[in-house]
DNA sequence: AAAACCAATCGATTTTTCCGATCGTATATA
DNA sequence: TATATACGATCGGAAAAATCGATTGGTTTT
């Protein structure tokens, strides 16, 4: 087994073959050039492989030298990339998040979130993987994502979490419905209301129960469905009643149909919206950046 | 100013990737994990920047750290290629051969050579430049070739050379000419002949002059000709006659035409190939076996 | 013949590298 | 709850290297 070349006998080699001269070469690398020549010595030695023709008046190098010299020129370029790739990503939203975002927030908040990001930090890379909680907090675990935005409690191991805000439940009926029609709105009254909800997965579905006291048992589940525009669809042709975040509502989810959306008379009907990233991950500082910026550009 | 990351801690951060497990990346570097906890530890302070996330029970990367262990890949399998291109140059005929050659050798000679040396040496490449001897000779010294196929004599310094044929000349005249005529064939029946030679600069002029002890007043030249081959077909037409070495008749250069080819009854009329290099190349061995593969490959 | 130039080499010193041992912490087990 | 285990970080000392200034040897220029 041979040993590899250093880049400093890479770098002297390429300052060699610029200069021509031993000498200068070294002056250009700030070292003697009793240190410059001896590691020149030495990288031929390593590749055992004659790469300078020393001439005494001049310096050549041989053919394979020359192939040498440029195979390491694009070394050190690239290893100088890997050098400014960190400096950029020194500092906040310089480098790439890798984000999770569940499937009830990411379509009324990626559009807001990523627009202003391309503004105020168009530097950043942002991947953004849709999947459910508990499929994104396993992603988070495995380290294939630096930070999720999801909807709070959800119990994890090796994680922290800050909440952004509150999103609280609309109910979402028709016009004519009893539910639409009472004077205040309690959670109570959902009792026996055919309620559409999510498939099984979704927090939205397990927080929505909890919010409203209500047992699966209590809710009338006739499709399972995938999706909140789907539900919508389905309220508004009579199938039932359901909860909307507000974030939903917000962001239009109901335009177009003549669905009522009615916020309780209650206190803490709703979902708490919060980052989550592993309790190790050097970028703290970073995500706590972002959770203000997604509080920003959602106001 | 920054320091640059080492070959050394860029294989083992690939290393720690490719594991996920400190201890285990050590095992696989031949290093103590101390070692290489420390050399990553380090590398990470010069690039300013978290690359591995330590979980205790398992290790991470961040997303900074999965894109610099791409790059650090790519670098490392580069220098690995270059180790492995010194490697295959070690042998003779493995490398690169910068060859220089005169244009009254190269059509006659280089069909053969590269052509025998596709079939014998295949990883051989041999890069050929055409061009006057005093033209290839500074093209030696400076280093742009390695070795050179000329005529000698030919004055030159730092380099060596060694003989590898003789290459007689031929008179080429119509049939019907005085010298096409005469018993034997000497030198001095040149003088007064109306002779064809090639424009300055040429070394077969100075060599077919030298050869033949004629000077410079002794031969007619209507029109300095640039190519052997318009020579002859000068001669051909009757302007003159010349003369031709052996190598280009060998070739076929006067087939189609009713010229005569006569040598010489004397000794020692023609000039002499050989291959040049400077004396300080590091190939010698090289250039030597070369110049027995261009003997063999001609006879 | 002398001076100048240049890369190689030498010897000494400083710096870096490397290892084994130990520590601190988190997890798994009893 | 206590104990054992696993893992990476850290420390201190020893070995290896890198580096420098000075010198050498060979060549070219004056």
């Amino acid at each position: 087994m041979s040993r590899q070349p250093t880049l400093k006998q890479l770098k002297y080699l390429c300052a060699v073959a610029e200069h021509q001269h031993f000498g200068q070469a070294a002056k250009a690398c700030h070292v003697s050039q009793s240190t410059l020549s001896a590691s020149i010595v030495e990288l031929e030695d390593v590749l055992s492989a004659s790469l300078v023709e020393r001439n005494n008046r001049s310096v050549l190098l041989t053919a394979l030298g020359n192939e040498v010299v440029a195979r390491a020129r694009a070394v050190l370029t690239d290893v100088d990339d890997v050098v400014a790739l960190c400096e950029a990503s020194r500092e906040p939203f310089q480098g790439t998040i890798r984000l999770g975002v569940i499937p009830t927030i990411a379509p009324f908040v990626l559009p807001k979130l990523l627009k202003a990001l391309r503004t105020e930090h168009p530097i950043c890379k942002m991947f953004v993987r849709e999947d459910l909680s508990h499929a994104l907090v396993n992603a988070l675990q495995v380290g294939e994502l630096d930070v999720l935005l999801l909807a709070l409690p959800f119990p994890t191991e090796h994680t922290d979490t800050i909440a952004l805000f509150e999103d609280p439940f609309y109910l979402a009926t028709l016009p004519n419905s009893r539910l639409a029609l009472s004077q205040k709105l309690r959670t109570k009254d959902l009792h026996g209301a055919e309620m559409l909800l999510l498939e099984e997965g979704h927090c939205l579905r397990d927080h929505a129960l909890e919010a409203c006291k209500l047992r699966e048992m209590d809710v009338t589940v006739p499709y399972q469905a995938t999706s909140l525009t789907t539900i919508v669809q389905m309220v508004a042709n009579g199938i039932g009643t359901t909860l909307l975040p507000k974030m939903a509502t917000d962001a239009g989810i109901a335009d177009g149909t003549d669905l009522v959306l009615r916020p309780f008379d209650e206190p803490d009907v709703g979902r708490q919206i919060g980052l989550m990233w592993r309790k190790k991950t050097p970028r703290k500082h970073e995500f706590g950046l972002l959770g203000a910026f997604i509080q920003s550009c959602l106001t």
